[in-house]
DNA sequence: TAGATCGTTGGTGTAAGACAAACCATTGAT
DNA sequence: ATCAATGGTTTGTCTTACACCAACGATCTA
């Protein structure tokens, strides 16, 4: 057998970097988010429910891959201040279509807003081109793992 | 004023995206890694000392922006296990240099071998090429931020 | 010698989040 | 019409990861 190429080297594992990154930007996410009375869970929900255009709370669930039943506090407390609306599902009585309230949208664009300084930071070692290749790239991996939540709760 | 480029539009967040995808990442490998007696935070932060080829334990907690008390019972754990080690450094005998064992960097290996099916599903939406951009990508990021650290703490 | 620094221990408090049980409204199948 | 299954909700318990504080010993530096 004649040797292979550069190929069998492990393949490099994102998951501690990802898991490092994450806890990095959360830190300092906190206190920008604090006065805009948000949590990092709050900010993922937004910008899930943004992304997604409103999903029911069950396939929301599966899509954050939470408890369904914190699911609930958590959608609870964005209702309170107005930021998602639960609908009833004409379709499925039992259902609610959870949907961005134009509040919400421009909380949710304001809190972006005030994260670029975070994200300026924590990137830093990235250029504006990298940074864009990497959101595309993390935009592409969560919406396809999403569209599988979407097909299995039979959803959207 | 004539009118800008494509420029203006707002920069996309990566935060809410890491954060979601870390969140993904972290439940699989839970299940993964307890077999091999870890834990996500063990798996960061024996990562992040291979990366870093040792570090002195203020320098780690900076690395990790971990409190430095709880790297202390975190280092703790590791190192009933064996997995890492403590010296002291010869040139300041307060500082306590860690750095991983043949043992630690085993285990490391298997477990990084062990997460390939969850990275596979996680990341199923990103072709191979992709995949090792974005490992290219979190690893400049986090590196140029472990360099400050560094600089910091007059470390390294 | 005095004061700062590194690591360590022990303790407290908070928040995320998993999980379970019981409930209502609604659906769909028989 | 009945009855089981489903979506959502409430309540309550338990665990874990942390941050934070106070005090200590060893060591370095001035």
């Amino acid at each position: 057998m004649t040797s292979l190429p550069v190929v069998n080297q492990p393949p490099h594992r994102c998951g501690a970097l990802v898991d490092h990154l994450a806890r990095r930007l959360r830190l300092r996410s906190e206190s920008v988010l604090a006065p805009l009375g948000l949590r990092p869970r709050h900010l993922i929900a937004l910008t899930v429910l943004r992304d997604l255009g409103g999903s029911s709370q069950q396939h929301l669930a599966k899509t954050l891959e939470m408890d369904s039943t914190n699911v609930v506090t958590l959608l609870n407390e964005l209702e309170t201040e107005n930021l998602i609306e639960r609908r009833r599902s004409p379709a499925d009585r039992r259902r609610h279509l959870v949907e961005l309230t134009d509040v919400g949208a421009k909380l949710l664009a304001r809190a972006e807003f005030a994260l670029t300084a975070v994200e300026d930071e924590v990137f830093s070692g990235l250029s504006a081109e990298q940074r864009e290749t990497l959101y595309a790239l993390l935009q592409q991996a969560s919406s396809k793992t999403a569209g599988e939540a979407c097909r299995e709760s039979g959803g959207c």
